[in-house]
DNA sequence: ACAATAGTGTCTGTTAGACAATATACG
DNA sequence: CGTATATTGTCTAACAGACACTATTGT
């Protein structure tokens, strides 16, 4: 039995690394950032951060948020004005997971609504959303400068974000995080249909969610921004748990 | 922008904590030992440790599991002999959690059928199953030694990791790592009822149960341990998602 | 015989999924 | 008018939940 002595622990490093995801052009997409230094210098990575001395985990995490989208973390509610859904994913600590020293990362997933361009520390460049299938595709020939691996375990991070994304939509109202503070049920539905990869039946998409108390609440106006008949906006209810859940269809 | 040199990180210590579940006599169990030093010195205290300098964290969990319980974790297939599930649960940083230093705790899940009793260092008092209801009730006057609050923030992870179990076995077939590997519907179904702690009709769980394809495999034998008619005995299947999963019955 | 548990069958209400039909905008 | 999207309605098969009934052991 070693000695729960708290003075001679192992030496480590903790950081936060982002898996931030938002659907654009109907297709889900994570952020990514290019990066400067080595290890895997000029490849793409997540963005992340060390903690620091006096920081919660979270506030780590809500930190590297802002730093890197200039979005703010939302947790207890629903996204307001300029709000993302940022939960806690999962912690990655391989001892040879970083070629430097010992660094544990814990991993946060950001949900965000569309957004203009990312900026990463001003740098247009050095930052940008990628299409997940893109980011996760092994190998395929169509390894262009875009399709090049993530660096370190950031490949197995994502997908462990995206999976997460992927099943919690089914049974939550999360996916109202992916769109702005008033949506229509086209919208929502294109949501999960970028989400999943699928393509959904609009009508019965429309009769679950709005048969589905406290998921959506009407705001009242109607726009017409897809074309077509005016659709009722809406914004998020207070539900957070969908019972019953929406139905993921079978491959 | 700090600079990203892995040379001026905080000093942080890093520890996996274990949520060890099990159903004992109708009840759901959790893995507490009694802290030997301070701080929370006499206090129950879920069982860890530090995480060594060349360890992988699910590698530590799995060296604490056998530490305290003699358990082999058993990840990819199901539970053989002597296996039990173990799954990473979420990380808890908070810079005051732990009094002495800055401890970040990957805390772990460990799910095992009913085991003859604890060990820890081979002292017999030291370690215990205690019913989660009662090491997570706020003070309600039953405030004996038995039932003191645990220490650190353990109660938090607890109610975590049970949350987590009450929820996976709904869509998942991990209520099997509860029994035995050989069981019957029945001793399934009393695992349900303890987890949720509910009562659940015999009838439908028997239909659910055996109509849910490669759940269960029928190993050939029965068993009159339960007293009444004989029960076929079954094995885990291959299936670890449920679709449609076992709804857990409203409040 | 009685108690206890295992297992099968039957009925009913709800819901997912397929799809017809109507509504209201833009061009 | 044609096209595109929104929204309502209808039908059917599957399934959950309630519960009657039979089967097989021990006492």
């Amino acid at each position: 039995m070693p000695p729960y002595d708290p003075s001679n622990f192992p030496p480590f490093a903790v950081t936060v690394d982002l898996v931030v995801l938002t659907v654009r052009r109907h297709a889900l997409c994570a952020l990514v950032v290019r990066r400067g230094e080595t290890p895997f210098q000029g490849r793409w990575a997540l963005p992340g951060g060390f903690v620091r001395a006096d920081e919660d985990l979270g506030s780590a995490a809500a930190r590297e948020l802002v730093e890197e989208t200039g979005l703010c973390a939302h947790d207890p509610a629903r996204p307001a004005a300029n709000g993302a859904h940022l939960e806690q994913l999962a912690t990655y600590g391989d001892p040879a997971r970083d070629p430097r020293m010992r660094v544990v990362s814990v991993a946060h997933l950001a949900l965000a609504p569309d957004l203009p361009a990312p900026r990463a520390g001003g740098d247009a460049n050095s930052a940008r959303w990628a299409p997940v299938d893109d980011l996760l595709r092994p190998g395929t020939g169509r390894e262009d400068e875009q399709a090049t691996p993530l660096a370190f375990d950031h490949a197995r991070i994502l997908a462990d974000g995206v999976e997460r994304a992927r099943s919690k939509i089914e049974y939550s109202s999360l996916a109202t995080a992916f769109c702005p503070p008033e949506f229509t049920v086209g919208e929502l539905r294109r949501v999960y249909e970028a989400v999943w990869g699928v393509v959904l039946d609009p009508r019965n998409f429309h009769r679950k969610v709005t048969g589905t108390p406290g998921f959506l609440v009407p705001s009242g106006g109607t726009t017409t921004r897809q074309g077509g008949r005016p659709a009722q906006l809406f914004r998020a209810g207070a539900a957070t748990v969908l019972n019953p859940p929406m139905l993921r269809p079978e491959v």
